[in-house]
DNA sequence: ATTAAAAGTTAACGCGCGTAAAGAAATTCG
DNA sequence: CGAATTTCTTTACGCGCGTTAACTTTTAAT
């Protein structure tokens, strides 16, 4: 191998006999050289150890290969599926992605994206803590930085929105629960993190009054990311006092949905859609763990894969010079059934 | 605010009347300046906006403060709560972490390592795959970068290893379950990701012959990081050819309970401590969702802050020059009692 | 073979900051 | 108060690479 160590660029067009001009091109760009030039360069790279110093590229282009990517809770194995996805398109096209997680906290958030303007990004995927978000900050940072939100949408900020068509999820589980059952009351946080929980409960309003049925809803105390452990003590709440109004229920995400089961498990209440059941539990997104609950658990995909192409296609088009106009893209879902309902 | 935008350090020491060696200095170390100095600097700061070009500063320093963070699978909320953990550590210390995962993958485990030499960190902090993991490159890797492993070792690279004391685990949970019921048989994978896997298997050998009793192993098909798939298929395989000598199973890891339970579950067998059940099933890790199952899975605990803190503190000491032999450090786990067991 | 176009070479500057040396100014201390 | 010490200022160089300009060589086309 590397009989000498390779310190720096000139060094490395030294042994690979070419000028040091050309291998910096090269290294932005192998097309942009002379196959014969690619080859004598490519052999060089072969025997010796050198790759560019990252931090004096950067320091010399107006614009880094840089993307961030923000989850607002990475311990949500939702949240980490979507970023690897995320990441992996980054990666394919080039880009280097840096991964961070709000864990549910608005000064974290705050503090990544101060960080983040310090690696100088060329763009920026984002899924706010949504409610628990500093607007103004947030505001800010997409005027000086190209980002796309996604899963949450803050108003009309970054480049564009992409999420999921939370009318058409209800439409559709509300309309499946309404075939095979009693229509669904509605199960939610009474102060959610999350804004697309706001917009689910509208959804399912409508959802019900599409069908002809009354809503009914109730609500969990508790704040924060604890999803699961606030729908386990909201349901038993709930199911103590007799809240639900029919035998169904409609959670507003799967991670209350899996609270809500362990709530029905140790009030020994039988869940499922047979004779023999007492209730029927649905959620919203098909979390990784949904297929594992007891009963496994029907719910409605969400098509991570649709929005995480949609984002980084957008952010990429945006970087690249494309004019976008801010819009949202919102895309449908997928009903998982399986035993709960 | 700032009536010009501050283009570099040179412009900042004009407007704050203090000459840029000395503003230099002070962004090292604030302390390291007269506090007279300070107080002028930190005034041109609240007026101006200015923070030093974060790759012009490692491009001269011969050591940045960039520290990785790898996790093997951060799919699975117990990585993303301890990267989470160490991340944290890592900000208050003054270091920049920077967060990877695997995904369960060696290609990418290798790309990641490579993508980190590119960075320079100072230190890095490693949750290989285990068996999966490219042994040389790993070891080159930590022959060129201060490195500590946490959770799975690697035979003896890197500074340190930081995980946890498996014969303790299996001693504890095997004398519980021994103590309250029949002596468990031990579930597991035939071919697992994590070396973990191996010494837990040879716990519960030591564990079971310590009491006394014999000992039974049970292995699932089936390969990669999907355990609670290979855990519900294992078990729906075992249950059917009557595998279990006893009516207790200790699963080598919670993931793989999950899935048992929703075998369990799916074939109608009836899992719990009381006289009803059927079958105990307790697991090992405590997964943040363990507490959600149903019954709720009765585990012993990581005592993953101290695996994490101790991780940082090691890397740290090393880093600041401290001469580190290599040593392994095993926490103990602690017995959370549920009612699945 | 002639020639225009394409791709390479050499030389040089700049990016923003770390850092070292030499001397000036401010602080501390007896 | 003067001397010793600490801290700052000025000046200057270097890090590794992007990039430009002027020129030379190679390639493709007539």
């Amino acid at each position: 191998m590397a009989t000498v160590k390779i310190r720096n660029m000139e060094e490395f067009a030294a042994v690979s006999g070419i000028s040091r001009p050309t291998v910096s091109k090269y290294f932005n760009d192998p097309e942009s050289v002379r196959a014969s030039t690619r080859r004598k360069i490519e052999e060089a790279l072969e025997k010796y150890e050198y790759r560019p110093n990252i931090y004096a590229i950067n320091q010399n282009r107006k614009l880094t290969k840089n993307i961030g990517v923000i989850v607002p809770f990475m311990a949500d194995p939702f949240f980490a599926e979507i970023a690897r996805n995320i990441e992996q398109r980054c990666i394919d096209a080039g880009y280097r992605p840096t991964l961070y997680s709000s864990h549910g906290d608005q000064d974290l958030e705050i503090e990544i994206l101060d960080s983040l303007r310090s690696i100088k990004p060329a763009g920026v995927l984002m899924a706010p803590l949504g409610r628990g978000s500093d607007h103004s900050a947030v505001a800010k940072f997409c005027d000086e930085i190209p980002t796309v939100l996604f899963d949450s949408n803050i108003q009309d900020l970054g480049l564009a929105f992409v999420g999921s068509d939370n009318p058409q999820f209800a439409r559709h589980i509300v309309d499946y629960l309404c075939r095979t059952g009693e229509p669904p009351c509605f199960f939610e946080m009474k102060n959610p993190a999350n804004p697309n929980a706001n917009k689910r409960r509208q959804a399912y309003l409508e959802a019900m009054d599409a069908v002809g049925e009354e809503p009914h809803i109730v609500q969990s105390e508790g704040e924060g990311w604890s999803f699961e452990e606030i729908g386990r003590t909201g349901a038993h709440a709930a199911l103590k006092q007799g809240a639900f109004k029919t035998n169904t229920v409609l959670c507003s995400n799967d991670r209350l949905a899996i609270g809500f089961l362990t709530a029905c498990y140790e009030s020994g209440v039988s869940v499922g859609r047979s004779n023999t059941s007492q209730i029927r539990v649905a959620g919203q997104d098909d979390h990784p763990f949904s297929r594992f609950t007891c009963p496994p658990l029907t719910t409605i995909a969400q098509d991570y894969d649709a929005v995480s192409r949609h984002s980084v296609d957008t952010l990429f088009k945006a970087i690249e010079g494309a004019e976008i106009t801010h819009e949202s893209t919102l895309f449908e879902g997928k009903l998982i059934m399986r035993d709960s309902a």
